[in-house]
DNA sequence: TGTACATCAGTGAACGCGCGTTCACTGATGTAC
DNA sequence: TGTACATCAGTGAACGCGCGTTCACTGATGTAC
């Protein structure tokens, strides 16, 4: 081998890494090949010898960040359970720094309608990432039965989803704050 | 006056119906001046008598994509008031035709992550229509006080946006159904 | 150890295509006389 | 009533640009002898 084992891999994964970041500026139906090399130092000619085509790397780039964006939001909150994971949950979701924070924050409100437009292994990846997701909320919600806490943890993600997809699209106004509040109430009544 | 008046307002009228059905199908940021005059019957030229460019353009598609949709939602629906409102609402919004009637259904979820990139005009006409939306809502919602019933609009749309968006996204999995039912029996509870 | 060769990640120029925008033109209609 | 002119919605070709994709090439490294 031409390089230290792995080299190349390491590469593609920083284009993946940069792809994401792309992505969760500006949607995943602009993800550009060019600028996506660029951002990770490469040109567009070495794209190729890394992935098939734009639509299998857009696929891959959308699995990518969601690994990491579920990670990141389940971070620190592995060890709660039932009301405390729930209200930990939902104030992490919609919350100020996570509608504003769009480069680092949930990639899923500013991918879904891209999704279907995207094929059918983006739309694969999709469904796998947010089963996964939703398993892991309904291991930690409070509730009685294992289907009720899957219900719950797939109502709850819509509104959260929902609710962030809104704020972000209303930008600046009041209504937007209003809206994040709104729902957070709405999930976590106060007792 | 060259034609019968108001014949250029008709035709501009026509352009705007023909680049809502686009829209719907394809989202804002896909939305082509050459295709939205095509499907109205035009040639690419003619565009600039009628708008001055295509940010102006999508703005106004998406005022009046989201004027007619808002009649459409609330259609039959004015007579009604509290409980029995909000089920017809939810059961209308969080079903299996409006997910899959995508030309005619809801544009919101199609739309929401393409207005931020779509210039501030698009943004101010997304938010006047949702305020608009909002305040029909909550004006036939049940609940206690007006500031009540605006929360509980603003959460109760924001989970159907939310599911609804999922389940398009995830296509004709299981998880689609199994998403839109959770959505339904969480805002509906059963009685 | 030294030399020739093979490998292959990455380069850079070129391509065809669709897009937003411009613009000189057409031709049907309304108006002035 | 008839004729010449003005208006203007719509046409069609052209433009520059960014994009996905291709491909001959480069040059650093590993391997064979």
């Amino acid at each position: 081998m031409r390089y230290a084992q792995g080299h190349k891999a390491q590469t593609r994964e920083r284009i993946l890494d940069e792809a994401g970041v792309l992505v969760r500026r500006q949607g995943l139906s602009r993800l550009g090949i060019e600028r996506a090399m660029k951002a990770a130092g490469l040109t567009v000619g070495g794209f190729y010898n890394h992935f098939g085509n734009r639509q299998r790397f857009v696929a891959e780039t959308l699995g990518h960040m969601l690994e990491q964006s579920r990670a990141r939001l389940l971070e620190g909150l592995r060890a709660l359970k039932g009301q405390e994971f729930l209200e930990a949950f939902v104030r992490r979701y919609l919350s100020r720094s996570l509608r504003d924070d769009v480069e680092s924050g949930c990639p899923l409100a500013a991918t879904l309608s891209d999704v279907p437009d995207s094929g059918p292994k983006a739309q694969q990846v999709l469904a796998e990432q947010i089963e996964l997701l939703i398993s892991e909320l309904a291991a930690r919600l409070p509730g009685g039965s294992a289907e009720q806490r899957r219900q719950r943890a797939l109502g709850t993600f819509a509104q959260c989803i929902g609710g962030l997809s809104l704020a972000r699209a209303l930008g600046d106004t009041p209504l937007s704050e209003e809206m994040l509040r709104a729902c957070r109430r709405m999930l976590i009544p106060p007792r």
